[in-house]
DNA sequence: AATCGTTTGTGAATATGTTATCATTATGTC
DNA sequence: GACATAATGATAACATATTCACAAACGATT
């Protein structure tokens, strides 16, 4: 149990799926399931649903099926739920802002604890959130914080090195540019346009 | 060439990756490269890079390498950069207005015909953009609309259906819910959070 | 024009990820 | 309390994806 190292990466991307999954059925009132409805719901295949579960412990129960409570709490353990993560956006401008005003943050995988901005009018307060200039990088980065947002529109790799060299160990990229870190540095980039550009690909090989 | 049904999915999801890199490479003057350089660009081996690439045609020359701008004129044809795509947006609040103030669209993956939007409030133009009330969404639906970004925050599986019903075959999905789509409508879940999870899941099992 | 060095593109080998099968073990019933 | 039922979890078969290894092809050089 819990050894996260060799976990596949096909299964940690499915993580997140079952979890808001589960969260949903939650919410419906089901309060227990088995790996087959589980199949019908996040379309993916129940002995593959019961291998990727299977990483973390013996959840379920045979002739039985799982509770839906304790994997929640379970998967909410180990995807950060429980232990608050601090994380920081980096770059305040209409997207970044966008994304400060998502309040549903908390307690789902941490909080933001600040964001930085090069230009000096979006420093200040947004949301409640503070923003701090940029050249206050280093002193202003909550202590232990890993995981940055990254939603500029230039200087990017630029701000990425900067980032990495305070200690950085997680970027969520929101730009559009395509960005290089050193071994141990994880990026996950979240771009419309690729996902666009996939779609387009896929439609185009169904017609 | 071209038979787009047998392209693994994995290699999919890199061709967006090359097209930035390839596009950031042009940008600092670069025309020609080998697959083992933009395999350091990219974190890809260079097998891959080649194997990925043949699926599109034999793009480069032996004892030569690739041609940065043809490449970059290949995978813009294949990924939508020269088809204009009609999208829309459907949700104006505060992260479809940052989507619709993002005015990189055009001649990138095609534009953003129009947005939609429940509140009466929302109706009318931002950033140049029309947006209609919900009810409309058949009447003013572009015509060979197959991708819209749902970017909605409630009452999101009965939209799904509707935006199904109407002929949508793709769905860049920016809500936090889990939602459940017929075969044959694709998916692409944009979620910050999931992404956040994945990193702090990958970073705990690297500490 | 022939040779050399280099890099692509691909068939074969390996590794990774998924699905089928089944023994095991729990629940619920009589 | 023993038995039937049913769903898990693990092992084995399969499928997909990556990497190796090398022949074919191009540019550069003599």
């Amino acid at each position: 149990m819990s050894n996260h190292q060799n976990v596949p990466k096909a299964t940690l991307q499915r993580y997140p799926v079952y979890l808001k999954a589960l969260r949903k059925l939650q919410h419906l009132g089901i309060s227990r399931i088995m790996s087959r409805e589980l199949s019908e719901f996040v379309d993916v295949e129940p002995t593959t649903i019961r291998r990727d579960f299977s990483f973390l412990g013996s959840l379920g129960k045979q002739g039985y099926g799982y509770d839906v409570g304790s994997l929640i709490e379970i998967f909410d353990a180990h995807l950060g739920g429980s232990f608050q993560e601090k994380l920081i956006i980096v770059g305040a401008g209409n997207l970044g802002r966008a994304l400060m005003n998502y309040n549903r943050w908390n307690h789902v995988v941490g909080e933001i604890a600040c964001a930085f901005d090069v230009s000096a009018d979006k420093v200040g307060n947004a949301y409640e959130i503070p923003v701090y200039p940029m050249s206050q990088l280093k002193e202003k980065l909550p202590e232990g914080c890993r995981i940055a947002i990254l939603s500029i529109s230039s200087n990017v790799q630029e701000t990425v090195d900067l980032l990495v060299e305070v200690g950085i160990k997680g970027i969520v990229d929101f730009t559009h540019e395509h960005i290089q870190v050193p071994k141990g540095v994880t990026v996950k980039a979240v771009d419309v346009v690729s996902m666009i550009q996939e779609l387009v690909f896929e439609t185009n090989a169904m017609k």
